[in-house]
DNA sequence: CTTGTCACCTGAGCGC
DNA sequence: TGCGCTCAGGTGACAA
């Protein structure tokens, strides 16, 4: 489900709702999501106030003088802020109560999410991760060397988190889709001009969907536990046999990597 | 090193 | 109603 727009709404959300706020109790309602969540966050956290929310690619940072929680959403998950005695829902797998009353709630049906911690700023998960895509380092020349003498598909390319991270299924689609490139072609033989396009339209398509609060298709939602309004703006994602807006010709699902891949055979080339 | 596949897990939707 | 099947926003670990 989240890709970065999904985080980056979270995050605003967070930063709005808990920075400053001191942690009152912390609930593990269950010991491990994808990896096992430290099970020392609730002595480590109580009284620790938030001094601040961040992000790294689709990893939320929220930001405590002993360290700095990581959270992952996987697939199914979002995060909450409500009343602490609204009661809990079906998933809610870890849960941060402040002193006003508020909590913080991770759920993930899927579990593959994960919640770790780090004391020193540095984590495993996080090294080797490939530049912001909202960056100005982000550019059709970066992507143009670090394709060279790539084989494997274009889409493939830009969804490695290596590469960029943040770009998911859906943008990848759409942004491959805007620039009128096939999402087969070997990215080490897409040309700097293509990947000028390619970059620019990923920016926009990802600042796009920030402004509309993400995409929701099941399971995402806004702090407030509202639906993000982006899939009303999807050109070619879920759109199997539907007529292109440009050409009107199908919209083409095929399958890569295993992941679904929706495609206008017409406009992309 | 590069590329592709599997695994993790629940739930929705569909055909029968 | 219910069963069995397919599919879903991610990504680390491993195989080829």
């Amino acid at each position: 489900m989240p890709e970065l727009p999904e985080v980056e709404t979270s995050k605003n959300g967070l930063l709005l709702l808990i920075v400053g706020q001191v942690v009152d109790a912390v609930y593990l309602w269950r010991d491990n999501l994808r990896w096992a969540i430290p099970t020392h966050l609730n002595t480590t956290l109580a009284r620790q106030v938030v001094c601040g929310v961040g992000r790294r690619g689709k990893y939320l940072l929220i930001e405590f003088e002993v360290g700095i929680l990581i959270i992952h959403l996987g697939m199914s998950g979002s995060i909450r802020v409500v009343n602490r005695n609204v009661e809990l829902q079906k998933h809610d797998h870890f849960e941060l109560v402040f002193e006003n009353g508020k909590s913080m709630r991770l759920n993930d049906p899927r579990r593959f999410g994960a919640v770790l911690f780090s004391t020193n700023g540095i984590h495993p998960l996080l090294d080797n991760l490939g530049v912001e895509p909202l960056e100005d380092e982000f550019d059709a020349n970066y992507l143009y060397t670090k394709s060279r003498k790539k084989h494997l598909a274009i889409k493939a390319f830009i969804m490695n988190s290596k590469v960029v991270v943040g770009v998911g299924n859906i943008y990848a689609c759409e942004s491959l889709f805007k620039s009128r490139i096939d999402p087969r072609r070997p990215a080490g033989k897409v040309t700097k001009k293509c990947y000028q396009l390619l970059t620019q339209n990923i920016k926009s398509t990802l600042s796009e969907a920030i402004l509309a609060g993400g995409t929701t298709l099941q399971d995402f939602t806004k702090i407030d536990g509202t639906p993000g309004y982006f899939a009303q703006d999807l050109y070619v994602y879920g759109r199997e046999n539907k007529p292109c807006f440009i050409c009107n010709g199908k919209i083409t699902r095929i399958t890569q990597n295993q992941r679904a891949t929706f495609y206008c055979p017409q406009c992309q080339i």
